[in-house]
Formats: C-alpha cells, sequence, structure tokens
RNA sequence: GGAGACGUCGCAUAGCCCGGUCGAGUGCGCCUCACUGCUAAUGAGGUAGGGAUCUUAAAGUCCCUCGGAGGUUCAAAUCCUCUCGUCUCCGCCA
C-alpha cells in the first residue's frame, strides 16, 4: 500500500507514477475524496463515542434513584455511535478498496513505457559461439543422463522433471555456491515454509494479480508458494525489527511452486518454465533511505553469481509498466541462452520500498525513537533455470559439459560432466 | 484424530467466577536521576502500539487495541459464539 501522508501531501507525485506504469490516475484523486470522506466520519464517530464513554462512567458511579433517567439517555447515545461507527467503517473500507488499486510509486529514472521499454544497463561477457552444431539443454541433459523429463511428464505431468544423477548435485551445487555467497554477505539463511495461509498470500500481495499461477490446497486452505518472497516477508510481519545495525537480511531456500496457467504453449521444452523448481532468494529489510543502496547490492551480488558460473548475460532496468505493483524498481539480468539466441531472466530484483511492508505491517525504530515503516527488497540469486544456461553455455563438442570452476567444491571437483558418467 | 488446560503492556504473572473504580496491579528486564571511590546494593521516576484532531513545532485533546473476528450490554480483559495458536495426555505415524 502507499504513503496515506503522501497521498495528502503529493498527490500529483503518484499521479505521475501511476501514468509512468501506464496505469489509471483518476484513481488517486477518488481516493483523496475517500480520504476526506472517511476523516470526516471518523471525526464524527469518535465525538459520538467519547460522549458514550463520558456518559456511561456516569451510570457506574450514578445513585439507584438516578440510573433509569442516565440509562435511557445512554441508549439513545449507544444508537446513535452505532450508526456513526456503521459510517466510518464503510468509509474506510471505500478508502481501502481504492488504496489497494494504487500501485507503488516508482523511483526517479524508472524508465516510463511498458514491457519492451527497459533499459539495458550492461552487457557482460561475450555471448558464446560454437565451432559445432549446440545441443540445447533437452538434449544435453538426455545424453548426460541428468535431466529426465521423459518420466517427470510420466509422473507429474507436463511441466514436471527430474534432476538426475550429475543434474540433480548440479542444482545442490548451484544452490550451495549461491547460499554461500549469500552468507558471506550478511545474509541470513532460511529454509521457508512452502505452504501458507490465506492471508500471508494476500498479504505479500500476491493473491491479486497472480492468484490464477498458485497452487491452492482446499482441503487445507492453504497456498503453495511461488517463491520463498512471500515467506520471507511476512516472517516479519506486525513486528518492530532493529535496523540499528543496519539492514536484516535473509537467504531464504525453497521449492517454488507454480501453475503456469497463462503461458500455455510458452518454453515447452525443457525446464525454462516448469511448476516445480528451486530456487535461492534475497530479502533485505531496511530503512528506507537505504533502499537503493541495499539494492544494487542486491544486484551486485547477483552479478559475482552470474560471474562465478561463467554466463553471459546483461542487466536491464525495468520499465515502469512491467513492474509488479509492489515494486517501485526491478532490475533483472538475463543470460545469454545459446540454442535460443536469447537473453533469459535468471535474476530479479526488486525494491518495493514502504509498499509491501506497509501492507505487512513491519515497522523499525528510527533513530529519533518513533516507528516508521521499513523498506523491503528482494533479488534472485540462484534457480533451476540456471542450468539451461549452464548446460548449454558450457557444452563441448562432444556432449560433455565443463564445470565452472566456482561449482566444482560442490561435485567432489569434477571438472567435467561426460556422456557416459553416472553419480 | 480424541480429551483437557491455556493465550493479558519486552519476559513472568495478577485481574476473568461476582461487567463500571482496569489501558490494566506486581516481579524481572530496560532507561533516567540520586546515593556510592568503582561495581553491586538501595531509593525516586519512567518504560506498548495505532489512528483522528490541533499546532510552524513541541505539547495537548479524543478514539481504538488484553491472540483474532463477531455478538450481548448504557458499559466487556471480564459474559456468549466462532476462529487461530500453544501446552499436556491418549491414539496414529508411508
Amino acid at each position: 500500500m502507499i504513503d496515506p501522508a503522501l497521498l495528502r501531501e503529493n498527490p500529483e507525485a503518484i499521479k505521475a507514477s501511476q501514468r509512468a506504469r501506464q496505469a489509471d490516475d483518476a484513481i488517486v484523486d477518488q481516493a483523496l475524496a475517500a480520504d476526506i470522506a472517511w476523516r470526516k466520519a471518523q471525526v464524527n464517530f469518535e465525538s459520538l463515542r467519547a460522549e458514550q464513554n463520558a456518559h456511561s462512567k456516569l451510570i457506574g458511579s450514578a445513585s439507584k434513584e438516578d440510573r433509569p433517567a442516565l440509562l435511557e439517555v445512554a441508549q439513545q447515545l449507544a444508537a446513535n455511535v452505532k450508526a456513526a461507527e456503521a459510517g466510518a467503517n464503510e468509509a474506510q473500507a471505500a478508502l481501502d478498496a481504492l488504496m489497494w488499486q494504487i500501485e507503488n510509486v516508482v523511483i526517479e529514472g524508472v524508465p516510463a513505457g511498458g514491457e519492451d521499454d527497459y533499459v539495458v544497463l550492461r552487457e557482460v561477457g561475450t555471448k558464446k559461439s560454437f565451432e559445432f552444431e549446440p545441443r540445447d539443454h533437452v538434449a544435453l541433459g538426455e545424453l548426460l543422463d541428468i535431466i529426465d523429463i521423459e518420466r517427470g511428464v510420466k509422473i507429474s505431468g507436463s511441466r514436471f522433471y527430474f534432476l538426475k544423477g550429475w543434474g540433480a548435485r548440479l542444482e545442490l551445487a548451484l544452490m550451495n555456491l549461491a547460499l554461500d555467497l549469500a552468507t558471506k554477505a550478511d545474509f541470513t539463511p532460511l529454509i521457508t515454509p512452502t505452504l501458507v495461509r490465506p492471508e500471508v498470500m494476500a498479504g505479500t500481495g500476491f493473491l491479486g494479480a497472480h492468484a490464477d499461477e498458485i497452487y491452492y490446497l482446499p482441503a487445507d486452505d492453504l497456498y503453495l508458494t511461488g517463491t520463498s518472497e512471500v515467506a520471507l516477508a511476512g516472517y516479519h510481519r506486525d513486528e518492530i525489527i532493529d535496523l540499528a545495525s543496519g539492514p536484516v537480511r535473509y537467504a531464504g531456500w525453497s521449492t517454488c511452486y507454480r501453475r503456469e496457467a497463462g503461458s500455455a504453449g510458452k518454453d515447452t521444452r525443457g525446464i525454462t518454465r516448469v511448476h516445480q523448481f528451486n530456487k535461492l532468494e534475497m530479502f533485505s529489510y531496511c530503512a528506507p533511505e537505504d533502499a537503493e543502496a541495499e539494492h544494487l547490492r542486491l544486484l551486485d551480488l547477483e552479478e559475482q553469481m552470474l560471474q562465478a558460473c561463467e554466463l553471459s548475460y546483461r542487466v536491464i532496468d525495468t520499465a515502469a509498466g512491467d513492474l509488479g505493483s509492489s515494486a517501485a524498481r526491478k532490475y533483472d539480468s538475463e543470460a545469454w541462452v545459446p540454442t535460443q539466441g536469447v537473453y533469459r531472466e535468471l535474476t530479479s530484483s526488486s525494491n518495493c520500498t514502504t509498499f509491501q511492508a506497509r501492507r505487512l505491517n513491519v515497522r523499525y525504530r528510527r533513530e529519533d525513537g518513533k516507528t516508521a515503516t521499513a523498506a523491503t527488497l528482494n533479488g534472485t540469486l540462484a534457480t533451476t533455470r540456471w542450468l539451461v544456461a549452464i548446460l548449454e553455455t558450457h557444452q563441448q563438442a562432444d556432449g560433455s559439459v565443463r564445470v565452472p570452476a566456482a561449482l566444482r567444491p560442490y561435485l567432489g571437483g569434477i571438472e567435467l560432466i561426460e556422456p557416459k558418467a553416472r553419480a
């Protein structure tokens, strides 16, 4: 949720942001009007309630003779209060409904426009070219016997797979490398629940636009999370956290589940887009004034990870219209996938400023002793999808795959995954 | 899954049976001050959050919050219903 104080003080800034996102800006004026109506109703209710409270106190200390008359007045007061309270609640509900619809205010400098209006911040590494016909990761997975898609489909349906042998170990190696990197950078490892209650799902904003992307278990009224961000953001819900010694950082490791409802026919080959995968996610809570620096820090770690995997990639500053509703800025890094001839998103890092934390009621104590809403940020450090880029980029003519040096310690030191290899 | 007990201001608890004097007592912790050569001890005071309103600001005034949501009542920590959670015992456990 956006800051109500900003709505009152500078509605124009919010309107400009909505326009940059190609979203409705008229809603800002509607919210402003609803805010005024709510405050009026609130004052009305509170003054009547004050009157009632004062009167009720009298009754408590009144003599037996005086009571009947006082009670009669009190009943009338109670009726008034009830009506005024209902009015105030209604006004608040109307205001809330509008406030939920306003998206986070984008940070100055974020490119305006839609999906294709991103700005490329940099390209790192050279796009890999081969002197032979490169195999895609599906072919490599079969040849090396490390990805078994056929049996994944047999067991669970399309977009499921088995990672096998060195494939399974490669994923764990990737996750562990990421976890080590994050731990060194002050992130506390956290293995998170992947089933959450409805209010947590709603609180993190995923039940809105992403609702049909989410697996739901009606028998237990629980949702399967598509990212550990859900649990990480909910972790400090309704708490006042200590940020006196700097940001609080977590590295969340979880399996992620996505229905991919809207992507039928897209990326059907291989493990680029699957229903279940593993992800190591960074999540930071910090003071709002530190958020932009923290965002760059997350991005830097992501790039370190990409470089450790010896991938070529580019970093883009996502356009306003392509941001999630809670993000104020988003940097994606995309790795070059040789057989597809395109950059594919491997990491995504969002600065949610105070938008997400306000809804979740995560606060911190400022130096002046007052409480304020914290800022939250998140970013990807590794996912199963990375295997696609790693396998394809480091393949050799015979189909073997060279293991990036940084991953070797996690794979018993092997340098090459070979066709005949068995774990 | 069955039975029972319990969720109160950082922690531990009192209050609930018998509704008003309870936004709430006590101990511990923490903060400030005093005393003390230092520490300890002792004494005094302070110590939740949110919102509205007012003001340049500070302060003030008012409203809400005793796990959560409803209800009864002039009035709810206290009575009723539902719900979430914790603990104990029994059962079950690929």
